[in-house]
DNA sequence: GTTAGCACTCGTGACTGGAGAGTGCTAATT
DNA sequence: AATTAGCACTCTCCAGTCACGAGTGCTAAC
């Protein structure tokens, strides 16, 4: 299934020139472009030869030629080189990242950001999650007599909050008693330890038991839910969406924030960048579109994933590189602060 | 400046067919629909008047009228009549809405969505904020030698978070005794204030203020910053969008998440709904959209802003409803969480 | 294996003419 | 004085036609 060394070269070009200029590309174009050794028929041969086996198309009989799904995919296998990022532009990315704030939100929302205006497509950037989370420490503030703020915080500094209604009136003496109860009772326990020795506590203690509990279980079913994306306006602005309704299309698919099950986040291989070409995406949706997707975080701990999607007519070592960079700067600042030995 | 009642009536009637339809509408198509006891004629003529005196306009000779911004101001100001929401669709928004999360970000975000959904058009909801931050508690806990997890808990239940480099290692007691004498130290102060009294306090001690004072004062400053925008379809739907130069424009302006100097919250009148109608909007780029305006909160207190953008070409009276309807639900969760008595 | 040559295919853009919708004006009607 | 019928006029929209150019695929010669 392997290519000559010629028609290899040739879909080279042809993708490369495709990826530029958005229109297909004509044997007489490539060869006056390249300089090419041979005449335009030759080419012209190559070119019948590399559809048959399904690596370019013919949008209709007189056009020029396109990559196909397939040519893509040889050309991301075997033909592209994927070579390191510039260091201007990493230094440009580094730098736009330490501007990141204080909140783990906020600087996963940046991060998306910064991945969708360096390959110039849309990003997707999940929150990081832990594989189980251990309940570290817990606090009840009132804010009125019936009522008191919660606020938990998990193992990786991760910190959930929720607003708690008691069906009689509590002082904050009480609350501090029961939060020093459960703080002792529960430290480093996951959710369903919790749920085993709920048991034995007072009313109200169970009640926020439960409570903390709830939002535990959540947390750790949720994972991915939470995405951020950015950049959606980059592709619409790609050529490829002369008519207005094939952006709604894919306007559609975005903006439903369950971007989960939109891209295949459980395809990613755990040590890499994983590329879905067109058809490869199992949504029917996406089919006219690529994603490129990693993983970033610690292996087995605290880890998200991150994806860009744009075309199939995509820069495919560019964008590879810079996923690849973004994902180990996240990396690294997620180890900086939360690494394995901060677990306790 | 005031129409004569036939005239009113029937720019009411273009705006009501033009707002449907989405087409210029005809002396001839109007006379038909409504069986209107006069002829096409008179109506011309009389549509001739509205165009003089700027209230409708003509895209080319040989089309039909096409309300102005003034036709829409006139509308909305005096021929427009508010209807209460019809019950069911009350229940439906009621039921949206409680499905809201635990934290408050989740439900402004549902907000906006249910918001949007409800009127078809894009809705922007801002965080609500307080007018000056206090302190209500604070905590320390250690994730690693050097970094601990600073989280604080502001008056009408903020939460906020941030690590925490020391410049030596801390454990957990040291960090507790920190804590526990800023908090004895601090408790219902703002920023400003802890600025004043952190002279005396020791070196860690002074590091862990100062990053509250930050937090704080950026909470303060904040404010309308951080907003959620839903519904940008439903927009991009519509059928003035034919070309999709017009939806990037539009994408342009959105899609820079600083909705803020977008959408004029300062003109938002303390007591109900605004609305800035085509070229009233300062920003250039919205020339074409009108937007609805509402505060929501408690006055004086904790408040936020909710806005609904749209073409010009938008169901006024239902929009205004649905945002009035829904800046109530808002101020009522806030009312009931966070009433003026939690201040303490 | 490569190339020149050529007929053929399609999409594109410019131009045309007719149909339809709507206007604005004038003169007649109420 | 207000309303209406009538009509010429304007402009968009659409379908059809045409020529052009880019590109292909095939054949025959090198």
């Amino acid at each position: 299934m392997t290519l000559t060394e010629r028609r290899a070269q040739l879909l080279s070009l042809i993708i490369g020139e495709y990826v530029d200029t958005a229109m297909p590309v004509g044997s007489d174009a490539i060869v006056r472009r390249f300089d090419l050794p041979f005449s335009s028929a030759t080419i012209r041969n190559e070119m019948a030869r590399l559809e048959d086996e399904g690596y370019i198309t013919h949008p209709h009989t007189s056009a020029g030629r396109v990559p196909a799904d397939k040519g893509y995919r040889y050309y991301v296998e075997a033909l592209m080189q994927e070579r390191d990022l510039p260091s201007e532009v990493k230094q440009t990315i580094r730098h736009q990242f330490h501007q990141a704030g204080r909140e783990e939100d906020e600087w996963v929302h940046l991060s998306a950001a910064v991945l969708a205006r360096a390959v110039e497509n849309a990003a997707v950037v999940t929150l990081p999650r832990t594989p189980e989370s251990h309940l570290k420490r817990l606090e009840l503030v009132g804010i009125q007599d019936g009522a008191a703020l919660l606020v938990i915080v998990l193992q990786q500094a991760r910190v959930k909050q929720q607003v708690l209604i008691f069906p009689e009136p509590m002082d904050q003496d009480q609350l501090t008693a029961i939060a020093n109860h459960l703080n002792a009772a529960f430290r480093g326990h996951t959710a369903d330890e919790i749920r085993g020795s709920q048991a034995q506590l007072t009313q109200m203690e169970w009640h926020v038991a439960n409570a903390i509990r709830e939002i535990m279980s959540a947390s750790d079913r949720g994972g991915y839910d939470e995405a951020y994306l950015e950049g959606v306006r980059n592709v619409l602005q790609k050529p490829e969406f002369g008519t207005s309704d094939k952006m709604l299309n894919l306007l559609e698919v975005l903006e439903q924030r369950n971007l989960t099950k939109l891209i295949p986040f459980r395809e990613i291989s755990a040590d890499g960048v994983t590329v879905m070409i067109g058809a490869e995406n199992e949504e029917d949706a996406m089919h006219d579109y690529s994603v490129v997707i990693s993983p970033y975080g610690v292996p087995g701990g605290i880890s998200g994933a991150m994806a860009v999607v744009g075309p199939t007519r995509m820069r495919y070592s560019q964008t590879i590189s810079t996923v690849r960079f973004i994902a180990g700067l996240m990396s690294e600042m997620l180890a900086t602060y939360y690494d394995e030995g901060a677990r306790e």
